[in-house]
DNA sequence: CACCTTTTCTCATTGAATGAGAACGCCTAT
DNA sequence: ATAGGCGTTCTCATTCAATGAGAAAAGGTG
C-alpha cells in the first residue's frame, strides 16, 4: 500500500473493516475497529467515512459504527443465499408447521456450516444455530450431511485438515469416515446429542447436480424415540421441493 | 484514480460493481459488468478476480460471475435488516395466519421503500415487493406510512424533490401532504388500488424513539369493505410486539 | 480551567492501481 | 489444418489515490 509497510491492497482492508462486525460486536468504537482491523486509526477513520458515505456503515448517536443497510441491500438483491431462502422457505414452513420445532437450513462454508434460515417456534428445544452465523460441520447433524454428500476432494480436504477430528457425539463410537458413509447410504443423518443431551439433529441433504449436497435442510427436536421415523418423511419432501424449486442453479 | 482519467476511488468502483448485479441481472459475464459499472475491460477483471478471492463474487461454470456468499455472510452477521426481520418474523407470521395474505416489513431509503422481509401465502392476491427491492414510497401504503411518521424534514426533502407528486391513487384526491396528515393522525393508512385495483394496502408504523417510524409493517389484502377493521388489529398488535423486540436500536 | 479522548487535517511519500494494448487460450467454422 | 473471433491474462510506463505519523481541532468530563 501506498507509504504503508504492510503491502496489503485497498480492496482487503476494506473487506478486514467490514468482516470485523458479527454477532458478539454488531457495532463498535472506531478506535476499537482499528484494532479488530488492524489498521492505523487514521486510516480507519478515513477508511469508516468513506464506507459511510456508501452506507456500508452507519454510526450510531453513540458514535460507535455498525454496518449500513446499504451493504444488506446490495448483497441481498440477487445473491444466491436469499434466493436459497426464498426457495426454500413454504417447505420450511410446512416442516415447521409439522414438527413445531427448529428448522434450519444451512450450506458448507470453509469447512464450517453457514446457516442460511431458521425458523423457530416457541415450543422449540435449544438450539445453537443463527441466521448467518457457523458451527463446525462435524458437529451438526446438517454439517454432517454436507460433507456426506460433498465430492470426495471436498471430503478429504476435510479429513487431511482435521486429522484429530473426534467422531460426532453420540454416533456409538464410530470414526467420522463411517459416520459419512453411513448418512450418504440412508441419505440422511440423525444425531443425538450434538448440541444439547436432550436433543436429535435430523438432517438430509438438499440435492443439486452430481447428487451432491447445494444445502442441508435440518431439524432439532426432543430426543425420543420415534422422532425419526416420524419427522424423517416429512424432511426428505421438504428438501425434495426446495430442490426442485432451485433447479440446477449452483450456489 | 492511478493513471485513470475518472478520478474515483477504489471504494467507489468496488461499489459500483457489487451493485450493478440485481433480480434482473443476477448473474452476468465480466464484459457485461465492465459496461454496467463502467470500467475498463481489464480493470474489472482484476476487481473481480480479486473479489472472488474473498467470496464477494463467484464465477459460475459457464464463466458468468455473480455475488458470493462471502458478502452475504458478511452482510448479515451483524446488519440491521437482518436483526429487523429475525425480531418482527414471529409477529409477522402470527399475522399471517390471521390473514393469509402477504405480509410485508419495509424501510425508508432514499426517496423510496425498501423491503425487507415479506411473508406469503398461496391464496395471496398479486403483490410487487420483493425482499430487497425498492419501490417508490409515495405509491405504496407502506411507503405512506413511514413518510407520515418521518421527521419533518425528511417530509419536507421529499416534497422538495418531488413537487409533481400526484397524491396516491384510491385517495379521493387528497394531495399528499394531506393523505400524510390523516395517515399520522389515524395512526395508519389503508390505500385501495395502488398495486392493483382489487386490492387494498393496509399500513401501520412499527414506531422507535420520538414516536418516528424505523420500519412500516403492511399487508395487502382484496378490496372489501370491513377488511381494514378486521385486519387492522392485529397488525398494530404487530407492530407494537416488533417495535418492543426491537427496542430502541436505531437502524 | 485542565486534561484526556476522539476526530479531522496536513503533507511528504509511495506503491497499489491504472488502462491500452499485446499475448495467450479456447472455441468454432471453413 | 488454419483463420478468425472472443474472452482472459499479462505487460509496462505512468499516476494519483492512499498512506500514516503527528499536529490541530473538537468534544467531553472532573
Amino acid at each position: 500500500m501506498a507509504n504503508s509497510t504492510t503491502g496489503d491492497s485497498t480492496l482487503d482492508r476494506l473487506v478486514r473493516v467490514l468482516s470485523a462486525f458479527d454477532a458478539h460486536a454488531p457495532s463498535m468504537s472506531v478506535g476499537a475497529l482499528a484494532s479488530a482491523a488492524q489498521l492505523p486509526v487514521a486510516t480507519t477513520y478515513r477508511l469508516v467515512n468513506q464506507l459511510i458515505g456508501h452506507d456500508f456503515l452507519r454510526k450510531d448517536p453513540s458514535g460507535n459504527v455498525r454496518l449500513g443497510l446499504g451493504l444488506w441491500e446490495v448483497a441481498s438483491r440477487s445473491s444466491s443465499a436469499p434466493d436459497l431462502r426464498e426457495a426454500a422457505k413454504p417447505f420450511m414452513e410446512d416442516i415447521q408447521a409439522v414438527v413445531a420445532q427448529h428448522t434450519q437450513l444451512a450450506v458448507l462454508r470453509d469447512d464450517e456450516v453457514l446457516f442460511i434460515e431458521r425458523l423457530s417456534s416457541r415450543e422449540s428445544v435449544v438450539n445453537q444455530a443463527r441466521i448467518a452465523g457457523r458451527l463446525p460441520a462435524h458437529r451438526t447433524s446438517v454439517g454432517v450431511v454436507l460433507l456426506a454428500f460433498s465430492p470426495p476432494h471436498v471430503q478429504e480436504a476435510y479429513f487431511a485438515d482435521h486429522p484429530q477430528t473426534l467422531p460426532p457425539d453420540g454416533t456409538g463410537g464410530g470414526e467420522l469416515r463411517k459416520v459419512l458413509a453411513q448418512a450418504r447410504a440412508q441419505g440422511y443423518t440423525a444425531l443425538d446429542g450434538l448440541i444439547d443431551e436432550e436433543t436429535t439433529g435430523i438432517a438430509v441433504p438438499v440435492l443439486g447436480r452430481g447428487a451432491t449436497a447445494v444445502a442441508a435442510l435440518g431439524i432439532v427436536v426432543p430426543r425420543q424415540d420415534g422422532n425419526v421415523h416420524t419427522f424423517l418423511p416429512v424432511l426428505m419432501t421438504g428438501a425434495r421441493g426446495i430442490a426442485r424449486a432451485m433447479g440446477s442453479t449452483p450456489l
